[in-house]
DNA sequence: TATTAAGTAGTAATGATTACTATTACTGTA
DNA sequence: TACAGTAATAGTAATCATTACTACTTAATA
C-alpha cells in the first residue's frame, strides 16, 4: 500500500470524527479538502484501511456500514429509537456505567472475531 | 399482528435452523413448505418478527442481514477467513471456552441495545 | 528521468432490500 | 353463516448502498 493523498484524507477525517459516519458522510467531509474525490475512492480506501487494521466497522441498525477511527477498546450503545451509537468508555462493561450515562439497556450482543479451527488447520496444511 | 401461514412458516424455519441464514436462504427453505411464497413476504415477516422480538439479527461480515431464532443469550464467534458464525454457549464469556472450541480470538466487540436519554425524555414529555 | 504498477475519477453495473398494487384470507360482528 | 373491514400476500418495479470497470494519473524505485 503506497501513500496517497486521498487515503490520508479519509483516515484523517475518520480519526477526527466523534460520531460513526457512513461512507457517504465521510465522502462529504473529505470533499471539503479534496473537492473532486470520487465516492468509489472513498469506498476503496475504507476497505483497505479496514483490511490493514487502521479503522474498524461498527454494528448499526440501518443497512449502511458505519466506520470508526478510534481503535481504543470501548463499548457501543445503540439506541433502538433514534439509532444513535454512543461510545462507552470503561474498563469493565458494567450496566451501572450505562445507567449513569442515562442509557437504558434492554439487551446485549457480544461478538468475538478471529480464526476458527477449520481455517487454522487449512493454513497449517498449506 | 394476526396469524398467517407464511409468518408461522418463516418463524418455524428459523427456529429449526442451526446456522444463521439470510433472507434469501430462509426464502428457499420456506419454499419447500409454501412453494409460491414471495421473497417480499419473507422480508416483511422477518421485519415484523424482529420488531415483535421473536427473532434477532446477527452481526456478520457480508452485506446481507443474518437472522437467528434462538433467543437464549449466547455469544457469537465470527471467523474472518470463512466468515462462518459459531454459537458459543457459556455463562461467563471466557476466552478459555473459545480456545477450548478451537476458536482463536483476535478482537471483540460488545454492543448494548436500549433507549438513550434523549429518546426517553421525549417519550415522557409526550 | 523512465518504468511500472498502484491509485484515481467518473460512470456503469450489481444485488440486497423496500415499495407498490391488485388480490386474498383472517377475524370480529350481526 | 354472511358480511365488512383490514391485515397479509404474490408478483413486480423501484431504490440505493456498494462494487466493478476503464482510461488516465501519480508514487516509488532504479
Amino acid at each position: 500500500m503506497r501513500s496517497s493523498r486521498q487515503r490520508d484524507a479519509v483516515l484523517e477525517v475518520l480519526r477526527a470524527s466523534c460520531d460513526h459516519p457512513t461512507a457517504d458522510v465521510i465522502f462529504e467531509r473529505v470533499r471539503s479538502q479534496i473537492p473532486n474525490i470520487s465516492l468509489g475512492t472513498v469506498y476503496r480506501n475504507l476497505g483497505q484501511l479496514k483490511d490493514e487494521g487502521f479503522i474498524t466497522v461498527v454494528e448499526s441498525s440501518d443497512t449502511k456500514v458505519h466506520y470508526e477511527g478510534n481503535l481504543n477498546e470501548h463499548i457501543h450503545f445503540l439506541c433502538k429509537m433514534c439509532n444513535n451509537i454512543t461510545d462507552v468508555w470503561c474498563q469493565s462493561p458494567v450496566p451501572a456505567r450505562l445507567a449513569e450515562m442515562g442509557l437504558q439497556v434492554e439487551s446485549q450482543k457480544t461478538v468475538y472475531y478471529g480464526v476458527c479451527k477449520n481455517c487454522r488447520d487449512n493454513i497449517e496444511c498449506n
